[in-house]
DNA sequence: CATTTGTTGTGCTACTTTTCACAAAAACTA
DNA sequence: TAGTTTTTGTGAAAAGTAGCACAACAAATG
């Protein structure tokens, strides 16, 4: 077995985990590897590679056992931790996700928002919201490690210099700046914006054209002759 | 030239994109690759390798033209299409993506949004809400493509089914049901839950120990140990 | 004009992640 | 018991993706 738990394999289990935890709630005792292929959306040979790189064993012809499954992944996951985390910008997202209760049977909580302007948050958002200052206290006090990052674009990496200091250790960034993880403080960043775009370009190029890869190819000569004609000498 | 446009490419293509149309209002003219790829957090070689591929050239020492760039960017990537998209589910995260005022420099912008009880939607969000009954009438009318999905879980299937019997050819699905991208309609996945579960984990494994790879090896160890004596014959 | 400097362009290499394909084993059947 | 079915476990092949290293070349310098 190697220590190779990459970051798509964590994910993978993060949505094994969860879909262990419906089906046992459902009554369900054993599970097969294209159960838990169709439901994350990953091939069943896929699953079964991942298990068996953890050295989580199957029955053959039983398939898994969802109790001793989601067991194991409670334990390499790490379960129960009861984490809580920060948001920092109580703003449209920030107050968004701070209600979310759907976080995994209440693995973590989010322990208090902070914003520039306190005061125009609502209080139906539900946690105690604390002005900017008091991250550094607030954090080193209630130990906190993760922070949720939902501010104007323009203050980002003065947010994220704030956290660091703090002694945040992984933050969630939702701002289209794209922050870099350091030794001390990893970043994951969501950019809706970009996913949107995505999105609307990988339609178009499903809608356009019968064969895609000649379209595209047909797209992109057009650049060139612009090129040609405009640009290159 | 090859017709080779992956995933991660396209993306890359569209943060490239927005730090160009930035630099731009900045004023600055040409711009190299190691900057292009400190903004969006890759290696200078890859940004090379992209514009390289799609034939967009350089100039040796004096970097790349930013307008060059980013008008060819906007050709490929379909600049101004004007795109529309609607909501489905404007509860807290629909209705914060409905105010969200980032999107690249005005590409596109949400028609309108629906919800299974229009009543209580604040008029605040500033689009106009309808009940779901009407998804189908209004997608056809209006040419809609694509779509936000942020409604309860348990009714994230039912929703995509309408969503792609009114012809809908693409979703951006902020629940944590996983759907699938069939051939008339392209599904992204958002799992906000999953990728903050995601970042405790990278946390923990990068907090805890020293040598992380020995910490992994031996957190599985003992799991090892657990089967044997638990449930392996 | 010769030399130095700085940056692109890219073949090749290395790596990571997924899929294929099929033997092996357990569970059913009769 | 023998045969059939079903599903796991996994080595090997394939596909996808990024990084290195360096030649080529333009611009700047003296
Ligand atoms: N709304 C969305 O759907 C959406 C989607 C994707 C990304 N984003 C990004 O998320 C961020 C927030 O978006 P939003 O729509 O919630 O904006 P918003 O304006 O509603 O919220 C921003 C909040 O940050 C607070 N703030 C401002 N400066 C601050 C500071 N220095 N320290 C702490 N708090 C500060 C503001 O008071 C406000 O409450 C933006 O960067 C945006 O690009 C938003
Ligand atoms: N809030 C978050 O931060 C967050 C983060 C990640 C994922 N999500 C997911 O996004 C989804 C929505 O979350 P939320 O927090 O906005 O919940 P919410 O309850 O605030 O919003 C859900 C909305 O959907 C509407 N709705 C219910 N049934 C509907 C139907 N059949 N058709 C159309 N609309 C319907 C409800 O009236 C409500 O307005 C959930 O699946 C949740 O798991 C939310």
């Amino acid at each position: 077995m190697k220590g190779n738990l990459n970051k798509e394999l964590v994910i993978r289990l993060l949505k094994y985990r969860r879909i262990l935890t419906q089906l046992k709630s459902l009554g369900f005792e054993k599970v097969f590897s294209n159960n838990l292929g169709d439901a994350i959306g990953v091939a069943p040979a896929l699953v079964r590679k991942d298990f068996s790189l953890l050295v989580l064993g199957g029955n053959k012809r039983g398939g898994y056992r969802i109790d001793y499954l989601s067991e194991q992944l409670n334990k390499i996951l790490g379960k129960t931790r009861e984490q809580r985390i920060i948001i920092v910008g109580m703003g449209k997202i920030g107050s968004a996700v701070a209600q979310y209760k759907g976080f995994h049977q209440g693995d973590f909580e989010v322990a208090a928002g902070f914003d520039i302007a306190p005061e125009n948050v609502l209080p139906t958002v539900g946690i105690p919201i604390y002005p900017t200052s008091e991250i550094q206290s607030f954090v080193e006090r209630e130990h906190i490690e993760v922070a949720i990052l939902s501010v104007p674009e323009d203050v980002s990496t003065e947010c994220h210099k704030i956290l660091k200091n703090a002694g945040i250790r992984g933050i969630l960034n939702f701002t289209p700046i794209e922050l870099k993880t350091t030794q001390n403080c990893i970043i994951h960043n969501i950019n809706i914006g970009v996913e949107i775009e995505n999105l609307f370009f990988q339609v178009v190029k499903n809608t356009l054209p019968q064969d895609v890869e000649a379209s595209l190819a047909s797209i992109i000569d057009e650049e060139l002759v612009d090129v040609d004609s405009e640009d290159t000498p």
